[in-house]
DNA sequence: GAAGTGCAGAATGTATACGATTCGGCCTCC
DNA sequence: GGAGGCCGAATCGTATACATTCTGCACTTC
């Protein structure tokens, strides 16, 4: 039997423009990088102790996740983190969800099934007292409702959406566990009765939800100035 | 007055690392790499005559696209492109368009004037005779949409599903220039009438109507085995 | 005084080079 | 005979080094 994966390990399994794409992200959240400003590449290296190339290469991808915006030969600079970003952000993850739960509705060998698996998901957060352990079962079932929607573009648009707020910031936003245990159960009696439009539906109505209590929390914080 | 921006240095504008995109995704797109292929980047670099570096930067940004996926210290495997993946890809592009005008409406400084703009567009179409001209009127619009929207994320997003089917052969899907006339005057229609609601069913519309249209030209030239 | 010109200096883009990881084949051992 | 372990070639990930491009500032010119 194989040792169990620690926790350094697992991170090791990230590469270091994993890394750096966190960590630049993580200078946005925090306002040290501005709207408009250029990310220092030389700097960033420096810091995390790392070469340009895998900065570079995550300025790649937060370019794609609509993070800065890329010009050749100039750099990267920042687009703007204020209160339409993240209602567009999750606007279009509600939207893209909301299509993978059609999808999954189409393609699921049996929709009986799945409605099972998910609420055998959302059982598991009737245990659930704090925020991380709910974060964790949400990102079960979504990862159930990506899985049974079979597809690889749908995934990859999915994932990098996620992790708008980086590390465990997300646990804190107040009032997330009973939105999701209402949406996660909406969704599920939608896939029980095979309704593809309806699961849709309500899962754009919950991410939309989650989407004001996170500007709430970041006006409460004094964010959009 | 500065001399006009000449093709080739137009050209010239794109990193190499655009370049071995493009190459990357056109050897998807002639079946020279099937699903689950690695993609080899010592040979696409050779072939190209760069170095690997930019070949990396163009998988990275194929991996956020959804054409391949990548695993550390794998590589990159090739995502399959059939008819359920350009299916996908196009009622993401429609749902996120969709919003788009949706926020252009909400936040565009006066709708009436947005309406007069994408008329006159909308006019230079009815003088276009061939596809390539059409095309070139539809991103025009789309551009225009994208603008009115004043969402850095949003426009990231759509940037990088842009660009499904390789250079000129998307002017060759017959069928396009009606189908287009119809989407077009429709949208324009709710963006007068403020109707955000409507503008994006009507380009969700349009798109899924665009969608069969590929998928019809692919089935004929054999695509789906 | 405003606009154009031409340099350093700095930052980006990419080629080369080297360590790290995977994987298939062969061997050993039970 | 099959499971497990140990190489070595192939490939990936990244540090370093160099080429290319941008930018701000001094300078000239009208």
């Amino acid at each position: 039997m194989p040792a169990p994966i620690r926790a350094t390990e697992a991170l090791d399994r990230r590469s270091s423009g994993e890394h750096a794409a966190i960590h630049i992200k993580r200078m946005i959240f925090d306002q040290r990088l501005r709207a408009g400003d250029r990310v220092p590449q030389e700097a960033v290296a420096h810091t995390l102790g790392i070469s340009r190339i895998p900065v570079r290469e995550a300025l790649i991808a937060l370019d794609a996740e609509g993070w800065v915006t890329l010009e050749v030969h100039r750099g990267a600079f920042v687009n703007g983190f204020d209160e339409p970003a993240i209602r567009d952000h999750y606007a279009m993850f509600g939207r893209i969800y909301g299509l993978a739960a059609e999808r999954a509705l189409t393609r699921a060998a049996d929709h009986v099934e799945l409605a099972d698996q998910l609420e055998v998901i959302i059982g598991s957060l009737g245990k659930a007292d704090n925020a991380a352990r709910a974060q964790r079962v949400a990102l079960d079932f979504h990862d159930a409702i990506i899985d049974a929607a079979h597809s690889p573009r749908i995934r990859a648009h999915l994932h990098s959406m996620s992790g708008l707020i980086p590390g465990n910031f997300f646990s804190e936003v107040p009032g997330t566990i009973p939105v999701e245990r209402i949406g996660l159960a909406a969704i599920a009696r939608a896939v029980r009765s095979n309704d593809g439009a309806g699961a849709g539906t309500e899962y754009e109505a919950m991410i939309d939800h989650h989407a004001d209590l996170v500007v709430a929390l970041f006006r409460n914080r004094g964010f959009f100035p």
